[in-house]
DNA sequence: GGAGTGATACTCGGATATCTGGTGTCCGAGTTTTCGCGG
DNA sequence: CCGCGAAAACTCGGACACCAGATATCCGAGTATCACTCC
């Protein structure tokens, strides 16, 4: 079970964005070169995100991508949602019903699974604990513990490159 | 992100073995088959639960699988790590690292990546609860929950393939 | 009849193919800019 | 000098190869059983 790097790129692509003024714009190929990752593929990510609401596209010259909602509207539950999809990573394919000891009347199996229920409630603490974070605080965050040089060489970087 | 087929198939092998008499045994194949599921794939699987020691192999005729230590000692994240890896689902590369913008000397990098710390602390608290939650208990609520009927067929099915 | 011994049948274990989904890439659609031209 | 228009350049969006890991399988190693033979 592991988890697309995409994510990565994606939650490291929507802070750097939490950073711009709100309604600046960076391009997918400023966000891939800052990170040192494949523009083509960041661009699928980007697009999902986009798709998701949370990133919104300008076209065009001067264009890019800046966040579809303030920060603090955004949970890392939701980034990792948009790139991952939603649907849960224990699929119960209710095998307690193939094989040769089970019942055939209708509605036998009408409780579900407790092996399901089980894993779906971690699953649920986990979504939980990424819903409790957003991406503001996150941005917050990084901006207090970050080196202040390292802070002041992005920021310039980055103001360089932004689209108003 | 998707969880291996496997696990749904450990865990239900392991709530099984946890109902037979403690020094019995079931071979792969009456697992497999009470199941409905492919053997050989699923034997892949048991060997795994045996290397981590949940399971205990008994080799030659009259053998097959038991668990390896008592049902209340085996919690579903054992079952799960022993079946998927203990790797985290969310591996961080270092991409803050990987741009033009990034600092050289030893030791900038000495305080770990906020966002993999967030991604992290999901991911203990889904650990928590998969280890809050152990096999016995699983097995007690299934005898209590389940059709009666079902469950006097599958321990007289059971019954019949056991091995002592 | 009992014990020893060999073959046997059954089990698990590791090495080997196949296939889906993540990874990576390319080219096309759309829009804003910008440069040139005419008034 | 200013307004208009067409071309251009840059952006994102969807469709197409590639590869790793999950899926599925087969054959070999090991052991308890069982039958046969001998005492």
């Amino acid at each position: 079970m592991k988890m697309s790097e995409g994510v990565e790129w994606a939650i490291h692509c929507v802070a750097i964005l939490a950073t711009i003024p709100p309604d600046a714009t960076l391009p997918a190929k400023t966000l891939a070169e800052y990170h040192g990752v494949s523009e083509t593929y960041l661009l699928k990510h980007l697009k999902s995100l986009a798709a998701a609401g949370i990133l919104q596209s300008v076209p065009g010259p001067k264009g890019g991508y800046r966040l579809g909602r303030e920060a603090d509207a955004i949970s890392l539950l939701d980034v990792v949602e948009a790139v991952e999809g939603k649907e849960s990573a224990f699929r119960c394919s209710e095998i307690r019903q193939r094989g040769p000891i089970c019942l055939t009347e209708p509605g036998a199996y009408r409780l579900p699974c407790a092996i399901h229920v089980a894993m779906l409630q971690a699953e649920v603490a986990w979504k939980k604990s990424l819903q409790a974070q957003n991406i503001g605080d996150l941005a917050r965050h990084l901006k207090d513990t970050l080196d202040p040089r390292l802070l002041a060489d992005s920021a310039e970087w980055l103001g360089n490159r932004v689209r108003i």
